[in-house]
DNA sequence: TTTATATCTAGGAATGATTATTATATAGAA
DNA sequence: TTCTATATAATAATCATTCCTAGATATAAA
């Protein structure tokens, strides 16, 4: 925990009891995860924390270069713990996404493009994954 | 009009005078819109149209093949006529929406990856449109 | 350690895009 | 022309996200 909050002061974001829980949750699951579900995941430590909370706080940490916001699934925001640049892939089926073991393109690495300067990059698939095409059950 | 008819027939679409004017609005606009920019250009030629129709259409046209949805931006969906695969840039400035005029790499046209099949790619680049850079109002 | 204050949080209301519902209308086949 | 599956209009419902405000608190400074 004394680990987590220095992390959080280097990053210049305020440490408190709401913003540990949120981060805890994402080195705990270490996936994609939606607001509602760093909600329930956060309110294990904090109880009384709000999602109107939880919103702030992911936009804060994305804000500070600490998460990334995912646009792959409709209506839905989801994060991730910033890594290494990766694209990432949505199952039709089960609606679960995946990280995508592929090298990005160093074409997709410039910096500008058409006269637009370019600050983010964001690869998505679509289709049916591994474990619906074995017949798996949806989540 | 006749045209288009024929157009919208060849893809097994029930042709209607909503739907002519959804088709004949993206054929003008030749851009990407919003459901409700849809919406209100279709008005002007079926007055009565009502927006959860404009839904139902862009979702039937998708299906078919003849429009693509853009999730570019955040909390809107955005479309466009189906056309050669390209990437897409968001303005965080002003908000508008660009084609990327880049090759996709030919890594990105690949139909499988990590075991999941692939229907389709997306590609979403962010930052400041030249437009911005040089100054110009937020539109 | 105490104090001051900028900022964070809880709770709830508001927003806005999208979807669902249902009765009626209609395109296209027979 | 008639029939029937499907499309539409109108409206209500949903749901993620944002906004708002009063009160709480983390951190810097004394």
């Amino acid at each position: 925990m004394q680990q987590t909050s220095e992390i959080l002061r280097e990053l210049k974001i305020k440490v408190t009891p709401q913003r540990l829980s949120v981060y805890l949750a994402f080195n705990k699951a270490r996936g994609h995860l939606s607001a509602d579900e760093v909600y329930r995941a956060a309110q294990k430590k904090v109880p009384a924390i709000s999602l109107g909370t939880v919103y702030s706080i992911l936009e804060n940490f994305c804000a500070k270069g600490l998460l990334r916001e995912i646009k792959i699934d409709f209506n839905k925001s989801f994060y991730e713990m910033k890594k290494e640049p990766h694209h990432h892939f949505s199952c039709r089926i089960c609606n679960k996404i995946f990280d995508v073991h592929m090298p990005v393109c160093s074409a997709l690495r410039t910096n500008t493009v058409d006269g637009h300067i370019i600050d983010d990059f964001q690869g998505y698939f679509y289709g049916t994954c591994a474990g619906c095409l074995n017949g798996k059950k949806k989540k």
